[in-house]
DNA sequence: CGGCATGTTGCGCA
DNA sequence: TTGCGCAACATGCC
């Protein structure tokens, strides 16, 4: 499930297993994921140390000695330890072996759908770089909330998923957050009032620490089901293309 | 078989 | 030029 949340679950897994270490092999067979040859990736990563792995938004940035890897994880994408000795695992787009101290660990990108990106840089992307800021990382107040959105015609919900606006948020915090701070999620964001976005600026931490701990979603996929606010049935509409829960009742579109 | 899916990009049309 | 809706990408699951 790879949104914020998602992505620092699996990066702080891939700085235990590989951070500090150097790769001894990488190899992909994957032209799609690697989006250039695969033999690229694996030349460009090997004998290199990983110096740290970072994320904004939903990007994974491995810091190596002369070359930076950007990793998206798309819709299904995840990296996963396996034995050095196993066999490719199913779905399995790309594997890096890498050697700390005396132990040798390989990890596994796998990944059934292909959304996922594997990128190798000698410095940063513009996907990287053109982020918006990371309400994580950085934090989130009412105020840069506020800059974000103003002046801003789209929905407030499609503004909170494009990542130049805010990095990292996806249909899932998009859809829980804006329950939390009680906002019809078709309010133009512009339109938002200051209290309004002092309440999501709350619910997106809220929701992005909720995810962290792997809790249930409150409303997101449960349309038709009751309200966990109020009983009254969940909406289900489409916005910007993707499905979207919310109670009418609790998220009025009035200020 | 049809419909839907946690993401992103690019195209055609106002 | 800008903005928006929508299809496409590739695959699995219900």
């Amino acid at each position: 499930m790879p949104e914020l949340p998602d992505v620092e679950i699996v990066r702080r897994r891939l700085s235990r297993w590989i951070g500090g270490g150097v790769i001894v092999a990488a190899r992909s067979r994957d032209a799609y994921v690697t989006r250039k040859s695969p033999v690229a990736f694996g030349r460009a990563l090997d004998g290199a140390r990983v110096v740290r792995v970072e994320r904004r938004g939903k990007w994974l940035r491995w810091a190596l000695d002369e070359r930076v890897v950007f990793a998206h994880l798309g819709m299904t994408g995840d990296w996963v330890r396996a034995a050095p000795d196993a066999k490719p695992l199913a779905a399995e787009r790309a594997r890096v072996d890498v050697r700390r101290g005396e132990s040798l660990v390989s990890v596994r990108y796998t990944d059934p759908r292909r959304f996922g990106r594997l990128l190798v840089a000698r410095g940063d992307i513009a996907e990287w770089t053109e982020l918006g800021p990371d309400p994580y990382a950085d934090g989130l107040d009412a105020r840069t909330l506020e800059e974000r959105l103003d002046a801003r015609r789209a929905s407030i919900k499609e503004a909170l998923m494009d990542q130049h606006v805010l990095a990292g948020v996806g249909n899932i915090v998009a859809t829980e957050a804006l329950f939390r701070a009680r906002i019809d999620p078709r309010k133009p964001a512009g339109t938002l009032t200051s209290s309004e976005r002092r309440a999501l600026a709350r619910a997106l931490h809220v929701t992005i620490e909720a995810g962290l701990a792997r809790r249930d979603f409150l409303v997101y996929g449960r349309g038709g089901e009751p309200c966990p606010r109020c009983g009254r049935p969940l909406a289900k509409i489409v916005l910007g293309g993707r499905g979207t829960t919310f109670c009418v009742r609790c998220q009025p579109r009035g200020a």
